[in-house]
DNA sequence: TAGTTTGTACAGTAAAAACTGTACAAACAA
DNA sequence: TTGTTTGTACAGTTTTTACTGTACAAACTA
C-alpha cells in the first residue's frame, strides 16, 4: 500500500464513522459521508464536485447539502471567479454542537410546551365546570399534575438551551485549550 | 362534548406532540404515542392492553417497548398476581435525558473516537515513514490537525456526558422546587 | 436580446424501515 | 407429566424514506 492509499484508508474510516453516528443530529449516513468528505478536502467544494466524490445525483447533493446547512454543519463559502455555490464545513463544532440544541431541541420544547400548556387550560376549565361529573374531575386533577411535571421539565430544557446558547455550558465543561 | 371526552382530548393533543418530537430520542412516532399512553394510565400496562390502546399489533408494542426501555423511558413494574409483563413510564424524566446522553451519545462518542485515535496512529507513523514521499506528508499533517481537533472535541462531548451524569448540570440549569 | 449555466421542484423508482401474523420456546399451572 | 399462557424471532407485507432523472426557473454571459 502506498502513501497516498494509507491517507485515503484513515479518511475512509473517520468519514465512515461520522457517516454511522450522525443520526444524533436526524440526519443520513449519507449526508454524514458528504459531510466527511467536505471536511477532508482543503478547499470549499461546489455540488458538482460533491456528486463526482460521492458518485450521487446532484439532487441528492442539493438536498443533502440543504439539510446540513439547516443545521449549521456546513455554510456557504466564496471564492472569486467561481459562479457555483462552494460549500465548507463550519470550523467550530462546539458552536454546531450547541446550533443542534438551537434549532432541533429549542422547536421541540416550543411545540411540546404549547401543547401541554393549551391541555392545563382546557383541564382547569374542565374542574371548575359545575357541569362535570365528580368521577372525571378526579381524573383531571391527576392529569394537571402530570402536566405540571411535563411543564416544568420543559422549562428546564428551556433553560438548559439557553445556557447552552449563552456558552454558560463552557464554564462547567471547559474547552481544553491546545 | 361531555366531560370523559374533553378530557380524552387533552390527552390526545400532549400525546400526538410527544408523538411528533421523539425523533429526538431515535423513536418513531408510534413509539411516541406508546409512551404517552403509558404515560397517562394510572397503572402498569401490559402488552395485551397496550395492543388494545393502540390498536397495534403485539408483536410491535412488544419491539417498541423495548426500544423505549431501553433508552429506559418506561420500566417493568410488578403487581402481585399478574404474570404478564406489566410496564410503565419513568418518572423521573431529568434522568431521562441524561440517560439518553449515557446510552446513545456516549456510545457514539466511544465508537467515533477509536476511529479518530487509530486514524491518528497511522498517520503518526506515515509521517515519520522515510518511504513516504514530502507531498503525502504535507497532506498527513494536516489532517493530523483536524483529527486532533476531533479527538479534543469528543473527549469534550465525554466530558459533557461525565458531567450530566454526575448532575453537575443542575448546578448550572437548576430544577426549579415546586 | 438569446444562449448558457446552475440549483432545485417534482414525479417516479429503489431501498429501508415499520408493522403484521405465524410459529415457537420459556415459564407457569394442574 | 401435559396443557396453557406469554413474549419474541422470523418471514412476509406495507409504508415510508432516500435517491434518481427530467424539466425548468433564475442568474449569469455575450
Amino acid at each position: 500500500m502506498n502513501g497516498k492509499e494509507r491517507l485515503e484508508k484513515t479518511r475512509e474510516r473517520v468519514i465512515e464513522s461520522i457517516a454511522q453516528n450522525i443520526h444524533l443530529y436526524g440526519l443520513t449516513p449519507s449526508s454524514g459521508r458528504q459531510f466527511g468528505t467536505m471536511f477532508f478536502h482543503n478547499e470549499p467544494l461546489t455540488l458538482d464536485e460533491m456528486t463526482e466524490e460521492l458518485g450521487m445525483s446532484k439532487t441528492s447533493m442539493s438536498t443533502s447539502v440543504r439539510a446540513l446547512s439547516d443545521l449549521k454543519l456546513v455554510e456557504r463559502a466564496w471564492k472569486r471567479g467561481v459562479r457555483k455555490d462552494l460549500y465548507q464545513v463550519t470550523d467550530d463544532w462546539y458552536q454546531s454542537f450547541i446550533d443542534l440544541f438551537s434549532i432541533k431541541w429549542r422547536k421541540s420544547v416550543n411545540q411540546h410546551s404549547i401543547a401541554v400548556r393549551r391541555s392545563l387550560v382546557e383541564l382547569e376549565e374542565l374542574v371548575v365546570d359545575p357541569s362535570i361529573s365528580e368521577e372525571v374531575k378526579e381524573l383531571a386533577h391527576i392529569d394537571i399534575e402530570k402536566l405540571q411535571y411535563m411543564r416544568d421539565y420543559y422549562e428546564w430544557l428551556d433553560r438548559l438551551v439557553d445556557a447552552f446558547e449563552d456558552h454558560d455550558i463552557f464554564n462547567l465543561v471547559p474547552i481544553k485549550k491546545p
